[in-house]
DNA sequence: CTCCGCTTCAAACGTATGTTTCAAACAGAC
DNA sequence: GTCTGTTTGAAACATACGTTTGAAGCGGAG
């Protein structure tokens, strides 16, 4: 075993268990443990649990940038000169998030749910982490947005980012919960590709929405529609 | 200090902790410090950890769901007979939360805060607490957003519910930090109330979009308004 | 005043955590 | 085979946690 498997092992013990506990409700010991492996290996080889933490996701957000970026290239690149409708551009987000090679068929679920934790567990560091090593994608997805929404001022367009990234953190965060209900209630089976394919065309129309109303509806009965 | 304000202050002070850095993360200690009480108060008054929790939810949930049943009541009087609207359930939820008498100025971002972490944070105690305690409202709004879209199948409006659940909570729930650095960019002050005015019409418009895309869309560009 | 139930307090308990230590095991170069 | 730098291993470390203990303090009733 070479540069040694351990790095590895616990690499994927630490993903999975981070994904579906929790970064502060997972220890050393369970990853250890299910990793097979000595306690101060982690330390060892990582420094810290932070950094450990920080490892996982660079693992999948690197190769993930990668795969955006191109996906970005390819879009403008088809739309020479035009912008891409807001439409193309969510899309291409997710087609790459979908189709990232996976180490396992369960790949998709933990990438989403750790992501959606990144975001929710207000883990100062992590988000610091983020900010700084893969700020590039983020703001080139950004643009793309403001190109891709022209219609709409600057404070609508921020308001409604939000709701999008709400909207998506939450739902891929709690994904795998999130199927299970479905399956348990009606017995469908969901993959996260037709979660993701739900949710481009419920971002979308809501980024196109009519203006925020000022005042609350009459009391007749109006339709939005 | 008849009835011991001591249970307030810790009921306070637990609040603010947890709706800032989560339960894990905020330990009896840090909430026992800032209430200014002993550290076994928290275990004579509540018993657990877990309990205060559960007292923390209960607190704000409990009044919030009057205001609530009553504001539906209002609604589906006033449409006798007719389904209420989704613009007109969305809104009366969302009256229902900016309206409640809050003990400050930040209550309504606690309140949502701690909503979004129940959602989040896989506590399972507290999951299991608020589904026995609050179930009555929550399958009621779920009835009214059912009857409000009968052309969704309701698999399509079991994902789209979550959707807007995400949005919501997760805009809420970091409401402070986005109108701060929404004031930063433009110098534009923002209260709730709006916020939650462009909300309803993102979400609404979410709800009633288009049939999800089964295929990606075509090379060309495509309109999606 | 004395008593009694309730509340507060300082201290300790047992357990779990992240991290460190240092000796043993190992692998490859000479 | 021997040496050398790297990796593993069992054990301990210091710290923080939730919880428990038992004595002290308190306020109203008799």
């Amino acid at each position: 075993m070479a540069q040694s498997d351990t790095v590895d092992r616990i690499l994927d013990a630490a993903e999975e268990l981070f994904a579906e506990r929790g970064f502060s409700e997972t220890s050393l010991r369970m990853i250890t443990s299910k990793a097979k492996v000595n306690l101060a290996a982690v330390n060892y080889h990582f420094g810290s649990k932070n950094a450990l933490i920080h490892a996982v996701f660079a693992r999948f957000l690197s190769p993930f940038s990668a795969t955006l970026e191109t996906a970005f290239d390819n879009l403008e690149e088809r739309c020479d000169g035009q912008p891409p409708t807001l439409y193309q551009t969510l899309w291409a987000l997710t087609e790459s998030a979908v189709r990232m090679p996976q180490r396992n068929d369960r790949g998709i679920s933990i990438f989403m749910r750790l992501l959606g934790l990144a975001y929710t567990q207000s883990q100062g560091h992590l988000r610091k982490f983020l900010e700084q090593e893969y700020s590039q994608p983020f703001g080139r997805f950004m643009r793309l947005l403001k190109e891709a929404t022209p219609e709409l001022s600057s404070v609508d367009r921020y308001w409604r980012i939000q709701f999008m990234l709400g909207a998506t953190a939450f739902t891929m965060s709690s994904s795998d919960a999130l199927r299970d209900i479905l399956q348990n209630k009606t017995g469908i089976e969901t993959s996260v590709q037709e979660i993701a394919a739900r949710l481009v065309p419920f971002l979308a129309a809501g980024m196109q929405a009519p203006d925020k109303l000022l005042v609350p509806p009459p009391e007749s009965k109006v339709s939005v529609a």
